[in-house]
DNA sequence: GCCTGAAATGTGATGTTGTAACTTCCCGCA
DNA sequence: TGCGGGAAGTTACAACATCACATTTCAGGC
């Protein structure tokens, strides 16, 4: 498990902390790079990559095909930077990319919004559990369905 | 949480398990749901709808069509008696359709196989965490995706 | 037996999500 | 100037999921 830093961004100050996340990774921060970055932390709910593609499409005024944007996503996923939510099929900003975190995101089935909350102890857990069964965990995926508090 | 009897079922057992908690759910049994309850539980790993489609149809000698096998699935799942792999977009049945768990699964990235653990102390927590943000948690989704022992 | 309404299933179309293979563009550098 | 390599574009397709509506099946009452 990682060390917390755990500085939050937001802003400016949260793309300039995602470029130089990426960068260390020994990727490229490129315009499309930027664009797409941008456009996922727009939206209030987890992105699929249709929507950003459509969203960078307009704000470009060029089309964008989603594979580009599949190929991008990967790379951020990759570089901690961006987080897949496997049970919506769709693509949320880290808010801190500088410590690794295995993150618990709480979908609501109703409006979509998801809020994600860290808890080491909980995902240490799940990560012990699964070595005692003989299973190399590389990506815990701990997400809860269920409804938010504003659509309770 | 649920009480555990928490009767491990195999073969003939799981199967008449199955129906017995289908009934209970107020749902029928029919040739069609055991046809698909079978081709299911006979996968060694967790099985996509297309794949139970193709399996029933040539078992069938007759077509059977993707939307039925959801549907018949969407019931299987409300029932309990399979459950969704989110991360795999697949299914598998569970293997004591008696009690509630929030079963952990292991997904291994390389062969696909898939086991399933229990610890109700885990999925509790994560219940806990989630109440205490304010969100009603409905179906926790807890994935590890890691290798296994025999991929290892 | 046979009618009837509700539930289950069939059919065909369509929408959404995700990959693959290959080409073109662009930038750093000899 | 040209060449080498990563990024992005293009096209095509595979896999996953749902919709709308037609048809069949079957338990329960007559």
């Amino acid at each position: 498990m990682a060390k917390h830093d755990h500085t939050l961004h937001h802003g400016e100050s949260l793309t300039e902390a995602a470029r130089m996340a990426l960068m260390r990774s020994g990727e490229q921060w490129t315009a499309m790079r930027a664009d797409i970055y941008e456009s996922l932390k727009g939206f209030e709910k987890p992105a699929s990559a249709y929507d950003i593609a459509d969203a960078v499409s307009k704000s470009r005024g060029k089309r964008v095909a989603a594979n580009s944007v599949y190929r991008i996503l990967d790379v951020f996923v990759g570089a901690n930077i961006a987080t897949r939510v496997e049970s919506a099929n769709a693509y949320i900003v880290n808010a801190h990319p500088d410590c690794e975190h295995d993150c618990i995101f709480l979908v609501c089935t109703s409006c979509g919004q998801t809020t994600h909350i860290d808890d080491d102890h909980l995902s240490d857990g799940v990560r012990q559990s699964a070595i005692k069964a003989g299973f190399t965990p590389v990506q815990p995926v701990i997400e809860v369905k269920g409804i938010c508090a504003a659509c309770g």
